[in-house]
DNA sequence: CGACTTTGACCGGCGC
DNA sequence: GCGCCGGTCAAAGTCG
């Protein structure tokens, strides 16, 4: 089994031909996004939601191919919106709040910040770029703000009860295509959220359950459009079995054990017969060779 | 029914 | 001290 194989088994996959006609997909180990229209995500939080208990085993599958494989990383092949990017900004203030406060009569002495700000980290991102942050958010509050003519919206981590970790979005008065986020208070206290409902909320992108509940089959059908040979899909499939996430019918047949991904193993070889390997691996090899190198 | 968004009230920092 | 402003809270409504 190569890392592909692996990428069929755990990652997230197109339901149509179509999408692999398209350049511009991006896939890896934190999922598979079709298109902008019909977007479609399985990662390893989804994979772990069907069935908890392989976490650590696909986990260190993972690391034997990708020793800097974190899946708790803030990196992401979908999104390059980051909570704590590299080229962030932390020294963001309001120049009315860099000021002294008036109390403060010792210009040596540092500037008293107002709660919640000393530490923050401000990140300009795109519209397209700003549902694709990999914590679940909740929104709890939005403030019109003077001199923007867009209100801000403020948000706390939804992932964990005690997570401390909020988030402001705010559309840039300059640019309105472009969205300033900004990250405040505290570091996130667990790992990436595991529960597709936690990953529901101000981060929802309702298009991409919507196209998981039209394309209940769409991860199955990926292992078969992801350009693998037939004996990786059989150690594969040995593999899904021992890790519980499939139940073996017989020599022909297999189930995913999803609640959401059902598919049989005819299915599988059809679609493996009908795509062509060829087109696959020419139109992904650059990207594919961008994305496993994360 | 749980998780989410909305929205107005409340609180505290800051400028005048 | 007062008022403005930004940030947070929580009740009510919405959604799946």
């Amino acid at each position: 089994m190569d890392k592909w194989d692996l990428q069929a088994i755990v990652g997230g996959g197109s339901s149509n031909v179509d999408a692999m006609e398209n350049p511009q997909l991006s896939f890896g180990p934190w999922g598979f996004q079709q298109d902008e229209d019909e977007d479609h995500l399985m990662s390893f939080p989804d994979i772990f939601e069907m069935n908890p208990k392989v976490e650590d085993e696909l986990q260190e599958l993972y690391k034997s191919f990708y020793p800097h494989f974190n899946p708790y990383s803030t990196q992401t092949i979908i999104t390059t919106s980051l909570p704590v990017p590299p080229d962030v900004d932390v020294s963001a203030e309001k120049p009315k709040r860099q000021q002294p406060f008036s109390g403060n009569k010792d210009p040596a002495k540092p500037k008293r910040l107002r709660k919640n700000q000393q530490n923050r980290v401000v990140q300009h991102v795109t519209e397209d770029e700003l549902p694709s942050d990999v914590w679940a958010w909740r929104k709890n509050g939005q403030k019109p703000i003077k001199g923007s003519p867009f209100p801000r919206s403020y948000y706390r981590c939804s992932s964990s009860k005690g997570c401390l970790a909020r988030k402001q979005v705010e559309r840039s008065c300059l640019d309105p295509q472009v969205f300033i986020v900004t990250y405040t208070s505290a570091e996130h206290c667990h790992g990436h959220p595991t529960r597709r409902s936690s990953l529901a909320g101000s981060t929802r992108n309702k298009s991409l359950m919507a196209a998981n509940k039209n394309e209940p089959h769409a991860a199955g059908t990926a292992v078969s459009q992801m350009g693998i040979k037939d004996e990786s899909v059989e150690q594969g499939r040995v593999k899904l079995e021992e890790l519980g996430m499939v139940e073996l019918d017989g020599e022909e047949g297999a189930k995913i054990l999803s609640s959401d991904v059902m598919f049989s193993d005819d299915e599988l070889v059809q679609r493996l017969e009908d795509f062509d390997e060829g087109v696959f691996l020419e139109q992904f090899q650059d990207l594919s060779h961008e994305i496993w190198c994360l």
